[in-house]
DNA sequence: ATTATCTATAGATCTATAGATAATGC
DNA sequence: ATTATCTATAGATCTATAGATAATGC
């Protein structure tokens, strides 16, 4: 593997571990065992590499959100966007932590979120309405949709950050994807209440999967439940 | 006013400006023209001032969420908690912006923060109780209304990050307690579904006042019609 | 006497570059 | 020849303290 391709890899990783308010370009640097000259040789500057992992999550998530028009949305559909959406948050969760900061530092990446925001916000909205559309959810003017998609995309990239923050012992660092994917509950609590008949139980049964096991999860237990609440989600449709 | 109140205040000034990342213990004692020695003699460090902003903070919002067991609840209390919550939220709005970093330096702010969660938490869905109580919201199971609770905190909590970071052009140190009090419109969003049909058109208008005003607010237009809103709020009951 | 303040500075980083050297690809 | 890497370091901060000096309250 390229130097250049390393060190956007170990600073990703110890940007999700340790944020990346704590890691310099020493660190990075440091962890690879190469000289601070030769990774600015490779980049100008923690900025440029910043900009680049963010390019990559926006690729991510982008695919994922690539709603398919042909046909019609399936339970299964919705929970993978929601398995897929945590999964790339967890992967580049440095990037909402300082995520304000960042913003304030280049230009560039401050544009390109906004325009990441919004595709996100029109996403979620056509999630909403081609699951009118199939009958799972019962029909809302679109302005309601509008803010519930909306309240959807706070919860998503907030969670982490209650996480983090709710539990004290805990230091920040140790989180598992696991309890981010608690994150689900959250969202699906948004539409309860706008759930049609034919479709209420089904969609209470998942979500009861992604119950968060506050305030504190007991070693093993409770893992191994939302393990399995976690498998069953490709087993509906 | 003593030195000491002084580097409390200009700090809390400061760190809402600018962010509390950008700001040092020099910038804070030049801009009290006074010598970083004087500041270190009042304060050990500056997690001892954030320590002391925070409590400050924790103990207004307390102030704001003792919900009063006597009587019942109306559409202008509930009003009120929102307004008061988003002015403690402005006025300390350093706090959420770097708030896992600053939990994760100082291990008092870590545990007292997360009681001051569970304390926030505990009362708003006490609000939800007693709305169900007054008949304005529909009554639901503890459970969903335990989840509730929290989805609102996530709003809440995250409205200022998604303005700051939503819009281009517009620096994240722009911004007004008119913009940030729009949430409130998100947050009523929340209980749209289960507002009982005695109430609906009533809660309906006051959410519409504090529509956010998307995607760039028109410099005056927009504006005035949010400042209508807002001091329209004690008109009602 | 005690409290408040200032001056000066040590020590710890961090960023980013210049310039030398090594490795690689024609 | 070009690309990759290292060594060494200048320059900029920042934190926090020691020690001297000024102001204040009995």
């Amino acid at each position: 593997m390229k130097t250049r391709d390393k060190i956007l890899l170990s600073s990703l990783e110890l940007f999700n571990e340790q944020g990346e308010r704590n890691v310099t370009t020493n660190h990075i640097a440091a962890h690879l065992a190469i000289s601070p000259g030769n990774l600015y040789y490779h980049f100008r500057n923690k900025s440029d590499i910043i900009y680049e992992l963010f390019q990559e999550y926006e690729k991510l998530v982008d695919f994922y959100l690539d709603i398919p028009e042909g046909r019609s949305m399936t339970l299964a559909d919705m929970m993978f966007y929601l398995e897929s959406v945590f999964d790339g948050l967890w992967n580049y969760r440095f990037f909402h932590r300082d995520l304000e900061y960042l913003l304030d530092r280049d230009p560039r990446l401050r544009s390109d979120y906004r325009d990441f925001t919004d595709r996100c916000l029109a996403a979620i909205s056509r999630i909403f309405e081609k699951q009118e559309d199939a009958g799972i959810i019962e029909p809302q003017p679109e302005s309601l949709r509008k803010a519930m998609s909306l309240n959807v995309w706070l919860v998503i990239t907030n969670w982490m950050a209650f996480l983090k923050t709710a539990h004290a012992e805990k230091t920040s660092a140790s989180l598992t994807i696991h309890e981010l994917k608690q994150g689900i509950y959250q969202v699906l609590t948004i539409e309860v209440p706008y759930l049609t008949p034919a479709y209420r139980e089904q969609v209470m049964v998942l979500r009861e999967q992604y119950r968060p096991t506050m305030p504190e999860p007991l070693p093993g237990e409770a893992v191994s439940l939302t393990d399995a609440g976690n498998s069953d989600v490709s087993g509906v449709s």
